[in-house]
DNA sequence: CCATCTTTGTGCACGCGTTCACAAAGACAT
DNA sequence: ATGTCTTTGTGAACGCGTGCACAAAGATGG
């Protein structure tokens, strides 16, 4: 994943683990494709399975929330689906700000997802002149200038960050200033934010390298087993990898 | 942060614990961003700073790639640079492919982190007839029949996954049937890979999902104390927010 | 009404990751 | 060469997250 949440020192909010959080959106998406196949109750062997979680896990997890389910039976899938909504919030409207309008910032108006789960994008941010007015996602673009007061009139509370690496912070100051709380960085940088604001960031660039880690080391391993010359005592791999 | 990865049980590799190896991507960029500047040499605690981590954390995490610090003064900064690069396999070269050319594809080809990092965009693949030949970020798209040879001629190893959720899975089977090994999926569905291939997800919702939980309870907080009505004797919200 | 069978909810143990705190190591000045 | 001062590298303790394994709960059939 390409996901990492920042700090927040394993602040367990209202007694449901941080770990469980990041997991009940996996539960609810597949519990709406159930839904959606008007399959009435399910039981957390299938769920897990279909969430690719192990079972004792998951129903760990629904514990937090509360007894939802019936033993013999399973969980009622209506049901479940709306206590998660509720417990995640998606039972509100969350009006969202998009800021940086280049191919990601675009992407990201079109992206269906996110309309589909109480989030709306209230406005396309953009800092190039020439972008104002113009519709993306059938949206117009609006010049930055006018940030403090979308956010305002709008009571936009969320924050999405994917402008260039150099504008982020002062972006996001200028958000957090203007009274947004909540923010999802997609710009390569570390941001600064005061206490009680929240920040979580997707690094594409970060993901690819982890993988390239990964995939080194197998082929590493490969070629260590082919070659088969002397390694050290404990299979550590060569201290160069060869061409 | 929106990205996770997908089980692989803490497989410790190489003794350098997952925790660390999602880091160095971090601490890679904070470094380059001072070899640029010049700075022959850099602190624990400076270089924790700027990559917004624990100091303690930095020393261990390094610790397991060796001792490169010199106490007293600190770490040089262009041989760290060169470390880090090296385990992560970054001094050779990663080809790429992408799937699913939509807007989401298209940003990500666009995006110059890839290109600044050993990766390199071997082909764009897309589903659609009409995209073939059209150039996108300067390369033109190929269609999907010519899948497996692209990952053949290319040794490609690295497969990104920008496509619609229904057409991830089946994409998914291709790329590893061709041979890859560890993909990235941007698609929001559960990916089933065989033992040895990789996956890491990055999922924009749900790291939106996250966010709206915390706001929300920020909020649910602040009602809380401002109405100051019967509060159950833990602190708990209500178990219906009000509108 | 009782027995059986399924599935939940959870007590418990284990392991990874984080953080503290300090000893060891080396630079630097005198 | 010796002492002082800075900063690394790591031993140890702690806490969170995970997974096993089982008891409790309820459905279902006779």
């Amino acid at each position: 994943m390409a996901t990492g949440r920042t700090h927040r020192p394993a602040t367990r909010s209202r007694g449901i683990p941080e770990a469980t959080v990041a997991r009940l959106p996996l539960y609810l998406r597949a519990l709406t494709g159930l839904s959606e196949r008007s399959v009435p109750t399910v039981s957390s062997e299938e769920l897990a399975a279909a969430a690719g979680v192990n079972s004792a896990k998951l129903r760990k997890d629904f514990s937090y929330l509360g007894s939802y389910g019936t033993r013999g039976v399973g969980y009622d899938v209506e049901y479940l689906v709306y206590q998660i909504s509720r417990e995640l919030g998606l039972t509100q409207d969350w009006p969202v700000v998009i800021v940086g309008i280049g191919n990601l910032g675009a992407a990201l108006a079109n992206y269906g997802g996110f309309a589909s789960r109480g989030f709306r994008v209230a406005a396309l941010i953009d800092a190039d002149p020439a972008m104002a007015g113009k519709p993306v996602a059938g949206i117009p673009v609006q010049h930055s200038d006018e940030l403090e007061k979308i956010i305002a009139d709008n009571g936009v509370s969320i924050g999405v960050i994917a402008t260039p690496a150099g504008a982020a912070q002062p972006v996001c100051d200028r958000l957090v200033a203007a009274g947004v709380t909540s923010i999802l960085n997609f710009a390569p940088t570390v941001l600064t934010v005061p206490d009680g604001v929240d920040v979580r960031k997707v690094d594409l660039s970060i993901e690819l390298q982890i993988l390239a880690f990964h995939e080194q080391r197998k082929a590493g391993e490969h070629a260590a087993a082919a070659a088969d010359e002397r390694k050290g005592p404990d299979g550590e791999l060569p201290a160069v990898m060869p061409a």
